[in-house]
DNA sequence: GCTGAAAAGTCCTATAT
DNA sequence: ATATAGGACTTTTCAGC
């Protein structure tokens, strides 16, 4: 799929805030509305447009650590593990990376408690390495032309 | 703030589609649209909704390769890199974590050349550790209740 | 804190270039 | 492939409960 320049402005407008009304981004980028409509519809239809999602803070609903942790699974547990992972609401995130903690983990708990009962529930199908969130510098960049 | 089960409701439609109608949210929850639209607000107001954003699938613009990086930073290089990272278009999430390597790096990139090309750049500032996603089992997921 | 109705604003469809 | 205009729909405002 071929994104000019003005595609490139509607889907960073559309990062920064995917509410943004239709006639917004239509001044913006000079079109009438109904052909940003269009662009936008044929972006969706492309797949380069996946989803629409609201970032929650979860940190204001008292769920104030962040993490990462780092799982070795026990030979033969792979498909059992990415069933079950599914399930798991702390869970936010699950790649499976090369090297040799082969899955990469993003959660979020209230408090050490609740990560070291996360981790016996986790701890099952793996061997565990856990780090904390100290900080995140950026988190969900807008990308907004070709590199 | 107090999340009762309606606002859970708001949030979790919210999530799965950033730009559903107020007017369906409202329907689906069962009060008037003015109610849904001022309990969304008072979730804005407090943080609780952070931001709303557009999910651009970049493998469909040629992006084809995800990428995790840590990376050891250089004794007191630390303010000169968290400056630099937000410059870097490849690179869309930038975590402080506890542990050895501090730094985890989230990004995307054409090909493994590009791939050399960015490590290159990022190696001033420390020692790399580069691991390709082969497979997301799970990325984003909807928060929807208490855990 | 919620509703309902009216006003304001936005979007969609059809038509035209 | 884009523009314009009218009708349909959605959101917002506000008086009242």
């Amino acid at each position: 799929m071929k994104i000019d320049e003005i595609n490139w402005k509607i889907l960073q407008m559309l990062q920064e805030n995917a509410r943004v009304a239709l006639k917004d981004l239509a001044k913006e980028v000079g079109l009438s509305s109904p052909t940003v409509a269009e662009r936008i519809q044929k972006m969706e239809d492309a797949g380069v447009i996946e989803s629409y999602n609201t970032k929650v803070n979860l940190d204001k609903l008292g769920y104030s650590l962040g993490v990462y942790i780092t799982i070795k699974i026990r030979f033969g547990q792979t498909q059992r593990f990415e069933e079950f992972i599914l399930t798991v609401p702390e869970i936010s995130e699950c790649h499976k990376l090369t090297g040799r903690d082969c899955m990469l983990l993003r959660g979020v708990v209230r408090d050490p408690k609740h990560l070291e009962e996360l981790n016996v529930r986790l701890a099952v199908y793996g061997e565990l390495t856990t780090s904390l969130i100290l900080n995140s510098v950026m988190d969900g960049k807008i990308y907004c032309e070709h590199f």
